[in-house]
DNA sequence: AATGAATGAGCATTCATTCAT
DNA sequence: CATGAATGAATGCTCATTCAT
């Protein structure tokens, strides 16, 4: 199911989000996505398969766009660590930025309807950030640590931050992002 | 509903735990539960008032299992630091020794079936921990971090060393648990 | 999926011969069978798994009943054309008086609904009949046929007096049945 | 709608014939039938009002070129046994050529999808063998029996010979078509 | 004539829950 | 307390058919 474009398509994914966020997976039939999305039920599985892979689709290609964003301008950065505290911050923005996308990812982080395809294919777009990591790693600025750890502890740092911001919006401000870096790096930063 | 105890009672709660962490929510009905559990579709409904009733209480009493591992010797510490790293110690063990209920509450984190009345009970379960981040915060051990963000960065980290763990299992050591705790008190630690 | 009596089964089973001979098969939604048999819809998949299990229930049991009729009484038959004939004329008697149960013969003969289990469990009750034919091919009385071919003369013999009758009902009568039996006697008789 | 030469008519017609007898009616949606002719869907109703009319031509037509195979040479035979025997084994011998064809008729002889319209228009077709029995009750070469069942005998037999065939395929061979015909005959042949 | 995206009524089946025993 | 047959609303999905291009 190659993601030609089609408004209706479009519609769908797009209807498929907000209700996935505001009602939960079990609360939102597919024929309400159909009415939401202003097409009829055939045309949903029409453009999907079923329901699963609506849900697979749209994991897919909203991982894609955020990808997108933390690509951006990394190689502007200078020394290694603003490169990582360049792709930590976008991904904070981007989390902030796009509330509702960044609340469907941590629902179905763990769920059965994202298949073993999707999850690979998404982290083969993340493979940007393996470069980072060896990086890092080879430089004398952090910790020797091994890389699994890298990599789980940046994505933890970073789930954290997203959700104390979620739990505390009053929080949200540069001046807190740069500090919450400043915890994550001091953590394994070399003596 | 009390809790109080039932071998029909716990059958069904054990039923119930083991197929949502291997089936999913929406792959489990009752009467797979009621199944497994070897009692009849009705008794499960004696039990619990309805199928989220039973998932609460779930939550509820494995979290007051957790928490009382948690609690424990933690009085025993010396300094801040220590009664931090106990408390983060058994939490992370008590993960790896019941894999089954952690993956619960991964799966029930940002669940609608969770109700506000079970979600705060289980965080009054966790007051004890408020006296220990006022004493630190107290402390001169640690930067001058706002309180919220000290609670979340010490949920943050032990959700990462647990799916750590979890997608790693041949970390799993002593070792590492202690170098994740020096990472997670780098961060914070005073200058 | 043992037969055991429940009125609201044997309901569904009635409901189901009625319906699926009057309107066809893709004609007669469940829901239709299970308003006709005064149930709910549920209560149809609580007795039978699925639409074409009870199919395959209804084919079985009306089978069974048909082949209990053909049995009666072949023993106080003398010799090897008056056994034959019994069996022959209580079929067609049979297909007379139960037509709906004829029609869905007819209907599901060839149908991919039927199962092979099906089939051959009907084609097992049957076996009665291979000892008639035994008999008659040892005995003097019938020309030299392979057995395969006499047990469908047989039934081809039965089949077409039953649609003759279908198409031509005026035609019933003793006498009639007597003389397609002779029919059917002089095209095997040995000269 | 007349049957006016198309390609991809015809294809359409083969694809469902042949879809047809393998999956069955229910399990052949128009939308298999385009995807396997090579056609668009909508290029089905293009030809064909709808479904129910694409099978009624199908039938019809079938039924027309076995007819014509039937009647064939049958005006070279000599007396009206051997007239009646070679339509008899043309029948056969084009049902054993035809398998697919054949099993079709067989599938949709009880269906109420084959219209009354069809159904009168195919047996129009058959007239010429009114003329053949005809002729055979004024003979004394056979039987006194009624003309309805002399018609319902003959194709009775033949669909005997059919299923026989279908079910041992090894059985057939001019030899044991001719004993069947022998045993026809003999059924209804004067003393 | 041909296409194929779009339609929406219709269906088989599921499943939480009830209740008579 | 326990049972399990019965319920029926709800849901995912299919498929014949239409129609703008």
């Amino acid at each position: 199911m190659t993601a030609e474009y089609s408004e209706k398509r479009e519609a769908i994914l797009k209807a498929t989000l907000n209700l996935l966020v505001e009602r939960g997976f079990h609360d939102t039939p597919t024929s309400l996505i159909a009415k939401e999305a202003g097409v009829a039920t055939g045309t949903l599985f029409h453009h999907f398969k079923n329901k699963e892979e609506l849900i697979n689709a749209l994991y897919l290609e909203t991982k894609r766009k955020m990808i997108e964003v933390l690509k951006k301008d990394v190689h502007l950065a200078g020394n290694i660590e603003e490169k990582i505290k360049h792709v930590w911050k976008s991904a904070v923005q981007w989390g902030i930025m796009h509330p509702k996308e960044y609340q469907f990812f941590q629902q179905f982080a763990n769920s059965p309807f994202i298949s073993k395809l999707t999850r690979d294919e998404a982290l083969n777009q993340f493979e940007f950030i393996n470069d980072i990591i060896e990086e890092a790693l080879n430089s004398d600025r952090i910790k020797n640590i091994y890389p699994e750890f890298f990599m789980d502890y940046f994505e933890g740092l970073f789930t954290m931050a997203m959700n104390h911001f979620r739990k505390h919006p009053e929080k949200i401000s540069e001046e807190n992002m740069d500090m919450m870096f400043d915890v994550y790096w001091n953590g394994i930063a070399a003596d």
